[in-house]
DNA sequence: CGGGAATTTCCAACATATTGGACAGTAAAA
DNA sequence: TTTTACTGTCCAATATGTTGGAAATTCCCG
């Protein structure tokens, strides 16, 4: 820790690596030059690397993330045997409410999606896996942010919080009194603060043994939900967090 | 391609994320040393390195995969819209069957688990995403195989296969032999290859516009399985199949 | 509390990875 | 055909990453 010394040819991975995860679709070599800024040399250099251990594809048209970061970050998943456990705990939900339900992970000031059970109709709007969210604007982040000290949140987030939709918190004071009343009834909500029409109520679940800070959520079209079953609701998810909780912990 | 050249880093990480991947629990840094033949200075910055850009995470009893690698392995998936596409024909082929789907994408003699649509009761004993299982023992990796032509399998395998279980084809001829069966009939079988009681089936999907092969499989205990339910399976899977091709060709 | 083992940090000498720029091949546009 | 733009390859100088070993720190059990 005393040093902040960085393996180069990590960094520079990552450079090329992030910026084909964040694009999606094939990006040519000269593309990847111009976003890492890295020489024509030591990009085709790493480039082959890469490809050689599958952590990208190489196309006609370009570079893709590959099927061997796949297999390797899909490890992740497996600790904590956090997907059985949520599965079990989300089924009933599911099948009750006709509404998705997800499990995130807090990473810095974001939110991490790492599982899912969907509806039958599924929603289209809601966040892929592995994708990520700011915290602040999300049920999901607001929940696993009501659990840090505010001092914490002080050095975490800055005074003014980027804005996503128009009704994104983008005042600190206003977030950190929202945590206070997400710690007093243990669920915490948004409205359109991430996507217009789609409302989500999220509960902590815990500490997984390995580390990590969970929640679950679900996400439900505005259109779909009244005072009694946003109600109903607020109860169902907490009483699944409760239920995975249990299951987590050893 | 004239240089196997490797970016030495690349290659020292991905033996350590190999390692952990592997493991799947908490490694400490001397059994990565001993698992990579690191030496010690350069195993401490190398994870240090990895730990700053969240590729691994570091607990009291040692390293696990971390979510910056998940993150960006995630991306993999939102190629060429296949989860959705998957999703759509899997509905209703698990709603019928109560039965697990799967697709998977071949990767070298491998194959790896891409997406999952489960059935209520879900078998404890399919695979998970992300991982993999040698082609020739399974029936996904049957239906991928069959569209490869000769030449490229007798380079591909080796002339005996590894056993999984006693029931695995370890002959390459025999396998040669089942793969043009599966040629004629379109669809794959395989029976206690890689589980004892489970029984797969799959069918080959086709090519991603981004160059993927895929295949659509389904895992039954075969205590669930008459020679008539086999039958309406085998009907099933290609059709599924067939949809998903219709679905995922541009 | 110690003492011994395991873990982690640190550094300078050395080995080697990086890179600018020249060059070649390819495909689409002029 | 020439032009343009992009994709790769190659090489030698040198900037820089790597490593053994010593030292510091932490951990744990007697």
């Amino acid at each position: 820790m005393a040093t902040d010394y960085e393996v180069p040819a990590i960094r520079r991975a990552h450079q090329i690596l992030e910026t084909l995860a964040t694009k999606g679709t094939p990006v040519s070599a000269a593309d990847l030059g111009l976003a890492t800024g890295l020489p024509k040399s030591t990009l085709y250099l790493l480039l082959e690397s890469l490809v050689q251990r599958r952590w990208i594809e190489k196309r006609s048209d370009g570079y893709l993330i590959g099927i061997g970061l796949y297999t390797l970050g899909a490890s992740y998943l497996r600790h904590d045997a956090l997907q059985e456990a949520f599965r079990h705990a989300a089924v009933e939900f599911v099948e009750r409410e006709k509404e998705v339900l997800q499990l995130a992970v807090l990473d810095g000031d974001e939110v991490v999606y790492i599982a899912r059970e969907d509806a039958p109709r599924p929603v289209r709007l809601v966040s892929e896996l592995g994708s990520r969210l700011p915290a602040h604007a999300c049920a999901l982040g607001k929940a696993l942010l009501a659990q840090l000290p505010e001092a914490k949140l002080q050095q975490l987030l800055p005074a003014r919080l980027p804005a996503i939709t128009e009704h994104t918190v983008t005042d600190l004071a206003q977030l950190l009194e929202q945590l206070r009343e997400v710690r007093r009834s243990g669920v915490a909500t948004e409205q359109e603060e991430v996507t217009a029409g789609l409302c989500c109520f999220a509960a902590y679940v815990g500490q997984t043994p390995s580390g990590k800070s969970i929640a679950v959520s679900t996400s439900i079209p505005v259109a779909r939900l009244d005072a009694q079953r946003r109600s109903d609701i607020r109860g169902e998810i907490a009483n699944v967090a409760a239920q995975m909780k249990k299951a987590i912990v050893g």
